[in-house]
DNA sequence: ACATTGACTCGCG
DNA sequence: GCGCGAGCCAATG
């Protein structure tokens, strides 16, 4: 082995995976809440950029990945937006409009939710 | 070394 | 809802 890590995994890129990961199915997380978990506050693009490099191999659960607000990051129409549309909506999150209703899915959702549900 | 670009976020008007 | 600016910072040219 050579040196280190050029363009290999860091420190960083390492927990963000690991936080998405940890994403349980049904739920979903914004990039700057991943951020945060993983420790690294504010490192929201770090995310996108972790997520973008690894592409649909890493075997990630990139679609519970979305933006602050609840819509999915990519342009409406185009052929990641409607994957991740699909993927979501497979496992049970509603998606209305390219939102998703944060208070509801989110993983850091407020518990009287889920109590409310059924 | 400098400028631009993003799977981003937040505050303000 | 929309646009802007600022903060963020690794990668790219």
């Amino acid at each position: 082995m050579s040196k280190s890590v050029a363009t290999d995994s860091n420190k960083d890129h390492g927990a963000i995976r690991k936080v998405i990961a940890s994403i349980p199915r049904g739920r979903v997380a914004s990039y700057g809440e991943i951020a945060a978990r993983a420790g690294l506050p504010r490192r929201a693009r770090l995310v996108g950029r972790v997520l973008r490099d690894a592409g649909d191999a890493a075997k990630l659960p990139w679609h519970r990945v979305l933006r602050a607000d609840g819509r999915i990051a990519f342009a409406p129409g185009n052929r990641a937006f409607r994957e991740q549309r699909a993927r979501l909506i497979d496992e049970g999150v509603g998606v209305k409009a390219g939102r998703i209703d944060l208070a509801r899915y989110g993983w850091q959702r407020n518990i009287d939710e889920e109590i409310w549900r059924l």
